[in-house]
DNA sequence: TCAAACTCCTTTGTATACGAACAAATAATC
DNA sequence: GATTATTTGTTCGTATACAAAGGAGTTTGA
């Protein structure tokens, strides 16, 4: 990337950025096979770790927007993986559980991403990936 | 975030889509008040770095898809941001120009672009701050 | 206990992303 | 020099993001 302008190849915002498409895009091409998105299949691992859990506890724990998880959740329940149940207590609330399909891909769909993570840091060292892990933490951790 | 599922800790697709949307989050702030979302303002510096450059180099230049930059300028220069010129050469081609106007805050719209960088990394150590970079980097740019 | 405040989810509008299909134009090749 | 292949930019369809506003339900507090 010698033709990368000037200030730009400096621009953390960019890198990140950069970063950020090829990691979605190697995980989006690794998931395609299953007609999941990356962001279906992440919520639908965070209800496997939260069975039950509401829209407003997994965007809460995933740090999404109320808005963009309603479409996302949606979209989850039209394909099958998961049930929308209605709160007894709360009516405003739904809780969300894995379908039996989706829990017959479970150990397949999470080794699909730890895979995916793995191929994604595959030229870095040992200690490149964990210095990389804790910064990147600490970027986004930090209020 | 003790309340995140336990694997999900160390996904680096997590992480990485976390710090960009922080530091998204972070630069549209700062851009707001000028009326340019982040890519429009990525579009133009690169503009400014290669006036009269085409659709398909500032493609390369900045890894965009030629669909979602269709897009970008267009809005670029409804915006009055930028002219588009018909290339005489080649008539597919039109060359993209910064407006007089956009010119007229370009030491602004850039400084502005630095200093969130700057507040970005505030947390980061130098150190810190230039590994950080060299992992971005080494990793979007592998193959 | 009743109105104000707050919470949960949905909907709307705008802006990316990007694969796929297309029209127009240019380059390649025989 | 005509046919084929490639390139450029647009459009379409689908999926995020997220601000803002709305409807329904719940909690507070006087």
């Amino acid at each position: 990337m010698d033709n990368l302008p000037g200030n730009i190849p400096d621009c953390t915002f960019f890198f990140l950025a950069k970063a950020h498409q090829k990691a979605h895009g190697l995980l989006k091409k690794k998931l395609a096979p299953y007609g999941l998105t990356n962001m279906q299949h992440l919520i639908l691992e965070g209800i496997w770790y939260q069975e039950g859990a509401t829209a407003a506890e997994l965007g809460k724990m995933l740090i999404l927007d109320k808005a963009t998880l309603s479409g996302i959740i949606d979209r989850l329940d039209e394909g099958g993986w998961i049930e929308k149940r209605p709160d007894e207590a709360d009516k405003r609330v739904f809780r969300l559980y894995p379908s039996n399909r989706a829990n017959d891909l479970k150990e397949e769909l999470i080794a699909v991403r730890i895979k995916g993570n793995d191929a994604l840091l595959a030229d870095f060292t040992m200690e490149e990936k964990i210095i990389f892990k804790r910064l990147l933490r600490s970027l986004f951790l930090t209020e």
